[in-house]
DNA sequence: TTTCGATTTGACCAATCGGTCAAAACAACG
DNA sequence: CGTTGTTTTGACCGATTGGTCAAATCGAAA
């Protein structure tokens, strides 16, 4: 979750103390974001939650919105991360359930960041469209180029890429966005059984 | 989507043309609510959106809530449908994969119903909490010991029951609740795509 | 046409929302 | 100590929110 975004000319963010802060409030505004959505979270809970008044976390932050943007902004790169780190070279099966792992370690040890992304998505993704329209689909066309690539060479099972990709999206996240459901039904959660789960479905799958 | 709950002694639904109304106030919640979140909605938006005096809405309904937990309870039945009426004497991949294709049915043709009960979920289910540790937690009881038999049986793969429920809720919701990013990266949706790879999915997993 | 209950509405209310502002408190340096 | 720039705050604002209420309108029976 670095922050040093790219330095450019406009905006050095100044001194440590401001940085703190600055990280203090976007760590408030993770928590308060994901649990009530854009609409849902207000200035004073985030605020409170920052252990700040109203008015000094606007003294640091133009706006919710700003606030908002600079978490989601954040948040994009990490997202992408563990798809860019599929490695072509690799041995197809064990790269895509390397893949799988890697996203349900996100869903276990982000779920705030997961539940800020579905909550955006899920009303229609107002802040994300360019992104979903550009790095996320070019990335995804890529990576499907290569899956294609090994099922040509038959070293993966016949299987429609784009497709795939969704199934472990949906899989790896609905532990984190899900949560409470899962809960419910298994009486807590249970990473380490959909880990076993995980890798079982697709390694049957995509073995040929 | 049958309004008729148990018609006990309290409340009568009197006229038809009450019932019209509710029906349509009901329609425009579903509509407001699953774009927007419980808090996201207005009482504005979703009266306007029904064609009515926010005054009227509330002669009603006496409250936002009362919509909302209206509307959430509708819902709670036709959800678990499906589930229900998988057959422990059936053909036991038949019937799990005839299970996935109605939930991704019931993703295509009910996509509100999808998000609302998304939205309600991630934000921590505050109204549902109850539903999903009873009915919904013992309906996957009931149906893990079926699937258990069926592996016991020898008749289906090695699995583990309740993961693999999830499996499926997870893949089929996804393709109503991230609509957007299903679209943003296929240039559309594609039910179809969907289908196909998911009975290829569950297919290769579960035979044995 | 009158009457009476059901329906609809405009005006209104208190609470909460995101955000502003001027003044105060603080910190660092000479 | 005084000065100067940064940080913090209480008081406040206009807009929106969920919800109320009395009065108006409607509709059908008598």
């Amino acid at each position: 979750m670095a922050e040093i975004s790219a330095n450019g000319a406009p905006k050095p963010p100044q001194t440590r103390i401001q940085r703190r802060k600055r990280e203090a409030i976007l760590e408030a505004g993770l928590t308060i974001f994901s649990e009530a959505g854009f609409r849902g979270a207000t200035l004073d809970r985030i605020a409170s939650e920052a252990g700040l008044s109203k008015p000094n976390l606007l003294y640091y932050f133009a706006s919710k919105e700003a606030i908002y943007d600079a978490l989601l902004h954040g948040l994009l790169e990490t997202w992408l991360d563990p798809l860019r780190a599929l490695d072509p070279e690799g041995e197809p099966v064990d790269e895509i359930l390397a893949y799988v792992r890697r996203k349900l370690e996100m869903a276990r040890d982000f779920p705030r960041e997961s539940r800020l992304f579905a909550n955006e998505i899920i009303q229609g993704a107002p802040q994300m469209q360019a992104f979903l329209e550009g790095e996320l689909r070019d990335l995804v066309d890529q990576t499907a180029a290569v899956i294609d690539g090994w099922v040509a060479e038959g070293r993966l099972a016949e299987v429609d890429a784009r497709h795939l990709i969704f199934s472990i999206w949906a899989q790896t996240q609905h532990y984190a966005d899900f949560d409470v459901q899962v809960r419910a039904v298994l009486g807590g959660q249970d990473f380490e059984g959909a880990a076993l789960h995980l890798e079982t479905l697709f390694g049957r799958m995509l073995k040929t």
